[in-house]
RNA sequence: GGCUCAGUAGCUCAGUGGUAGAGCAGGGGACUCAUAAGCCCUUGGUCGCGUGUUCAAAUCACGCCUGAGCCA
């Protein structure tokens, strides 16, 4: 039993529900790889975790991506969604929900949602008039535009004149309250600089923002006026509220918000950051519904320094990638490399590099010439020495015993680097440590107590570095629990049950005189290819 | 035009008033348990530019330059 069990606190997070349009790009890969980890950390810590993907299948653009296709829209969205799905199944991500806007069940919830908000008088019918663009599925302010009326995002298409009536929902109404929450709950969005955008953008003044659209098929009919449509924004953001239900649950906004409402962190790209921070919320007072935890907007990635896009043909495909060099190499990278929040790039010499340094060299080597030397020196055991026995002095014990403190601040914050890098830090204290102890002099001296204990030590630092690694690494971290004996399955949804935070975090845990595994490396080195 | 963030070694970044740091990459060395891996040493920076405040500034203030972004 996990005795740091926690007073029944639960962690709900979620990724974007990625737009449909085409197949999942490295941008989605990377946010939802950061949700898994933290997820993943917090299964660790034992909180029961509900972590939510999927993806937003309406609108416009849908419906004429799929008419180029010769596919009718659902078509289109199965097979999309597939590729996403696979890809998450590539990379590992252990998500417990997967909602689509197009479930049956979701528009019940988002019936019942709008009948809340257009109880409360918050949405009205007006005019609005202006140049659309369908790929933003938005109205564009002239200024905007580029030349000859192109989107200034979408620039190889022209926007489109609109004249409409739209049902539109008061944002303006919330401006005092959201700056009032935005200043009570200081953290809400994240990281700082963006919290600074949009603190300047709402003291600007909000306008009501369009809920519906007319001339749309692809998506739902307004509860109260059946000619139009809702438009995606809506419609998306309450497949987080749906994502909620239990499959055996009736859908109904009060069984949904049950157990995991409100959610704790929306991690999103920064570029839809207006969305979550202040229309959400905004919808969210007018429902009368508590709000979330955080809204974290990442940074972009470029590649080789640019820019990536279709336009330019240097985008990076992740399935490619985690083909190519796995679940676990891909995850590591992105989380230890880019700084979380920053914009980050992707450069192939670079991404060899750590790999190679953090992974092959320093942590798996780490552990193939440690069970090498625990294999001739201990009969294969681990040795029969327990972390109370090892010396005070040895600077891996004192740098281990306050290691989980480290890294779990650094999760919490979101820090991943940061957490790589303190486990790092330990990963080669060992390798030095065993050069300062050479085990294999001291073994030829006969020492036998005193290589015992250097084995002991590093091997119990290296399953300390694995578990503490394991939310971003977790293939790799079953492959060092193995090699050390220990049965551990990190993709475990009840690991903090099966392996406890509260003894598996602290150095000493190792038990003494078991079966280590056969050393085989488990990070094979990536071989430059010759150009 | 207004605003935000960033600009420190080839690369990625720490350092927020008291004599410039880490990792990676590059160069050299000793060792051998290991996935030529780890260890040791080392090259490399007038901390974007300028002015000011201070006994003292990468660190504070003001101005400017460059990059990224927000202003529906």
């Amino acid at each position: 039993m996990g005795s740091n069990s926690v007073d029944n606190h639960t962690f709900s997070i979620t990724t974007p529900l990625y737009y449909v349009n085409d197949l999942p790009h490295i941008g989605s890969a990377y946010t939802t790889i950061a949700a898994d980890v933290i997820a993943r950390f917090q299964r660790l810590k034992g909180v029961p975790v509900l972590m939510i993907t999927g993806t937003d299948e309406h609108g416009q653009k849908i419906q004429r991506t799929a008419e180029a296709r010769e596919k009718s829209p659902q078509a289109h969205c199965d097979e999309i969604v597939l590729g996403f799905q696979s890809l998450w199944q590539r990379l590992n991500i252990a998500y417990d929900r997967f909602i689509r806007t197009t479930a049956p069940r979701h528009q019940a919830i988002v019936a019942e949602f709008f009948q809340r908000v257009w109880d409360r008088g918050d949405i009205y019918e007006g005019h609005q008039q202006g140049w659309y663009c369908v790929s933003c599925e938005e109205f564009k302010e002239e200024r905007d535009l580029l030349p000859e009326q192109r989107c200034p995002i979408h620039s190889n298409k022209a926007v489109e004149w609109r004249d409409e009536q739209n049902y539109f929902f008061k944002l303006s109404k919330y401006q005092s309250q959201l700056e009032q929450f935005y200043a009570d709950q200081p953290d809400f969005i994240q990281p700082l600089s963006r919290r600074n955008e949009v603190l300047s953008f709402v003291s600007q003044g909000l306008q009501d923002f369009s809920i519906s659209r007319v001339n749309l098929d692809w998506g739902f009919p307004m509860p109260t006026d059946p000619n139009h449509t809702l438009y995606v924004w809506f419609d998306a953001l309450l497949g987080y509220v749906t994502a909620l239900l239990d499959p055996a649950d009736e859908p109904t906004l009060d069984n949904a918000l049950q157990k995991w409402w409100p959610i704790q962190t929306h991690l999103i790209g920064k570029d839809i950051l207006r969305f979550h921070a202040v229309y959400w919320p905004a919808m969210l007072m007018s429902a009368g519904l508590p709000l979330p935890g955080r809204v974290f907007g990442h940074g972009f990635l470029t590649k080789d320094g640019q820019k990536m896009g279709k336009s330019l043909g240097n985008t990076l495909d992740p399935v490619d990638l985690v083909e190519r060099y796995g679940a676990d190499a891909v995850r590591y990278y992105f989380l230890k490399e880019i700084e979380f929040g920053r914009d980050g790039d992707f450069s192939e010499t670079r991404f060899i590099n750590v790999l190679n340094a953090d992974l092959a060299n320093d942590l798996g080597n780490l552990l193939n010439r440690t069970l090498n030397m625990a294999g001739r020196y201990c009969q294969g055991q681990v040795p029969d020495v327990m972390g109370d026995d090892i010396p005070a002095d040895y600077d891996l014990k004192s740098k281990g015993a306050i290691l989980a403190t480290t890294v779990e601040a650094a999760y919490e914050a979101l820090a991943f680097s940061q957490a790589c890098e303190a486990v790092l830090g330990l990963v080669r204290s060992c390798n030095k440590f065993l050069d300062e102890k050479a085990p294999w002099s001291l073994y030829k001296q006969g020492q036998q107590a005193e290589t015992e204990r250097v084995l002991y030590a590093v091997l119990e630092s290296v399953r300390l570095a694995a578990y503490l690694l394991s939310p971003i690494v977790p293939g790799l971290a079953i492959a060092i629990y193995s090699q050390l004996g220990l049965a551990a399955d990190f993709n475990d949804r009840a690991i903090g049950q099966t392996l406890p935070y509260s003894v598996h975090s602290r150095w000493g845990y190792l038990p003494a005189s078991q079966a280590l595994g056969k050393a085989e490396p488990i990070f094979q080195r990536i071989e430059r290819a010759s150009e």
